[in-house]
DNA sequence: CGAGCCGTTGAAAGATGTCAAACGGCGTGG
DNA sequence: CCACGCCGTTTGACATCTTTCAACGGCTCG
């Protein structure tokens, strides 16, 4: 793995060449640690740059005033943050660690500059932007329609593929490491009812569990009652060829 | 208006240069009507182009496996309307004609061929998107974390918003022209309680009604209970000079 | 004139939230 | 090392919100 998780993620979409490569390695700049718990930016902060998720676990929510959150994303490894800094001068979100996290720092006008550089940067962005808005589609459509015991169901099974691509081989548990009133901030449920949903979910042999630690038993199962896709598979970017 | 609601829209954030404001006018080519009621293509289709509404209203949904559906976004005149395109073979949603419409139809490869002779395109379109991120996530809040009567007040204001936009200035209602079943899948609530939560609205003096006409009556009642940000105001893209 | 879609209303059922209490683990301070 | 306190999980009883089911009326379109 080279220094830049982001032109990783981005070459695995469009071949970067090595020179496009090199310029994308070499915007991303000042190192940032955020501790578990520890807020990277809140809700209407000023926000200039973006961040690529290096190492650890974060997600993005915002406060109604009510109190109640509603959790957007989990954040990992290779994930995008703040890119509404584009546009916005202030944050439209919170984003606090999950886990100790580090993250590369990128200025919003650096950015810009390397794309009007180099133009197929900017479709990979644009691409890495599609894969966000239809998983959060898809988080619309489990809210809007479907069960409790389905809402959670998509939960494990999104933080699981989630969490497999940095995870060892071999191992078929993840553990999430997050509260289940986190799960529930995530699926608009309470987190007394998660409770509940998990404890049925266990009961019924669907999954299994120790400590914080999650099993899939039943995948076929489990997809089917929640309706789940998997929207990071299944890319197609082959027809984007380069002309003069 | 020139002939491309697209570049105009495009122009709003960034200053397009004459010579790109061609190039986009240029690309934006075969016309497509669809009625009513009409469907311009269904989960799963093989898409390979864009489009941008020029004249009418839509909506995008999906259909989940127990029948009921999840409106995502009802797009209106200068939306873009697959972009997922980009970077899916086939599509995530379904886009129906919620009123008779007319779309400018944009082939994803000549879209990209414009983007790498033009940077600065690709840069408005990662900005568009990101408008439509914001407003997903606000839905998606909405959803999870507030009552059917927040919801239903929400989908009123941001309906408004977007119809004023078209509409003649000097009329302060608005005629939507969809079902509340239509408002319903759009919420995740069921006709008969939208139904109701309209008739509550109404019966509290925020809203007006005649036929299928609404009135704002108290808007500041209504941005309070239903947690309302106007997401299409408050646009930024002033940092964004152009460099060497 | 009839059929069908849409809006409206009431009654009852079902899903999820709220409140309260107990339990366990884990870190901290004594 | 132990005791305490805090946080997260679990469980039960109950309240509330939303859905479901059913019926009716108005309106439009054939």
């Amino acid at each position: 793995m080279s220094e830049s998780v982001f032109a990783d993620r981005l070459t695995r979409l469009i071949a970067l060449s090595p020179d496009e490569h090199a310029l994308l390695t070499g915007v991303e700049e000042r190192e940032r640690r955020v501790r578990r718990n520890g807020v990277l930016f809140s809700e209407n902060d000023r926000v200039a740059e973006l961040f690529v998720l290096r190492r650890g676990m974060m997600m993005s929510y915002v406060l109604l005033d009510d109190g109640s959150r509603q959790i957007q994303r989990f954040l990992f490894p290779g994930d995008l943050i703040a890119t509404t800094s584009l546009v916005y001068a202030k944050a439209p979100d919170t984003v606090m660690a999950v886990h100790d996290s580090s993250l590369g720092a990128i200025d919003r006008q650096a950015l810009a500059d390397v794309v009007l550089r180099c133009p197929r940067i900017g479709l990979g962005l644009l691409a890495l932007e599609q894969v966000e808005r239809v998983a959060m589609s898809d988080r619309l459509a489990a809210v809007g329609r479907t069960s409790a015991k389905a809402r959670v169901a998509a939960l494990l099974l999104e933080l699981r593929n989630r969490l497999r691509a940095t995870a060892p081989a071999g191992i078929d548990s993840f553990a999430p490491g997050i509260t289940q009133e986190e799960m529930g901030d995530a699926t608009g449920l309470t987190a007394v009812h998660v409770n509940r949903m998990i404890r049925q979910l266990e009961e019924e042999r669907l999954i299994g569990r120790e400590g914080g630690r999650f099993t899939i038993r039943d995948e076929a199962s489990l997809v089917r009652i929640a309706n789940y896709i998997d929207r990071y598979a299944g890319l197609d970017m082959g027809w984007l060829t380069v002309r003069g």
